[in-house]
DNA sequence: TTAGATGCAAACCCTTTGCTTGATT
DNA sequence: AATCAAGCAAAGGGTTTGCATCTAA
């Protein structure tokens, strides 16, 4: 693998920008500085981190895929609301593996779990103007 | 709401139909007897179901959305192997709206958990050619 | 009769891919 | 010099939408 100067420039947004980016906000967030960036370059960079490890990449559903440099597990809500991505720490799925495989005999590889509601301030603000 | 000939045929097909189908293996299971049915019909009546809770949306990152009848809370294995999408009941997961509000704040309104891995029988192929 | 659903095609969003040009080793 | 990555634009998939037509109430 080539370090080009795109590479380092991607890793490090996504590093530095833990909003949960997606490919687009790094596009537009390093495109004024860059621009000669492609946004396909940003896409295969940051799939390749994924394959990697060094990255997580996060499906979401019905939206943009986005990338996260928080490597140890955790899992991510979404306020519907404001659409911020939050993170999360389940000790309750931590034996999830296990779990499903005595139930079913299924082997778990990896799972992706998205939380949706609202977040505490946008629930205060609901609060506040009721 | 108008009770019509497409509504029924597309929810009954949901219900006859546990393989947890997409859109389109609805539109094409349907399409020979119903040669005047369209795509769009079936989607905007499927999101209709869903949003009504008639029937369960599931959100496959990176795929296609898939149906579900099935409305008591359950969740998702993928197997990566055949394609097959199937059932698991995770009593661990029944508090987990309290859990997440607890830890966080978060008022929790739905989530999606899908879970990638290796089905039993597909594993006992692997096994056999081994 | 008329509100509402369908069918069709076009538009849409997000992501990937083919190919040429450019940069790294 | 050879190899691999970037840039561009086009294509791809999955889904939604605008609009005219049709149909259940």
């Amino acid at each position: 693998m080539k370090n080009t100067k795109q590479k380092a420039l991607i890793y490090n947004a996504v590093m530095q920008n833990r909003c949960h980016p997606t490919a687009d906000y790094i596009y537009h967030l390093l495109k004024p500085e860059n621009p000669g960036l492609s946004l396909a370059t940003v896409y295969r960079n940051l799939n390749t981190f994924a394959n990697e490890g060094r990255i997580i990449k996060i499906g979401m559903p019905n939206g943009s895929d986005r990338f996260d440099g928080t490597l140890r597990p955790h899992f991510h809500m979404v306020c519907e609301q404001c659409g911020e991505v939050l993170d999360i720490d389940l000790s309750q799925l931590d034996h999830l593996a296990e779990e499903v495989y005595t139930q079913s005999g299924f082997t778990v590889s990896s799972y992706n779990l998205v939380i949706y509601g609202t977040c505490q301030s946008c629930a205060e603000v609901k609060e506040n103007n009721s």
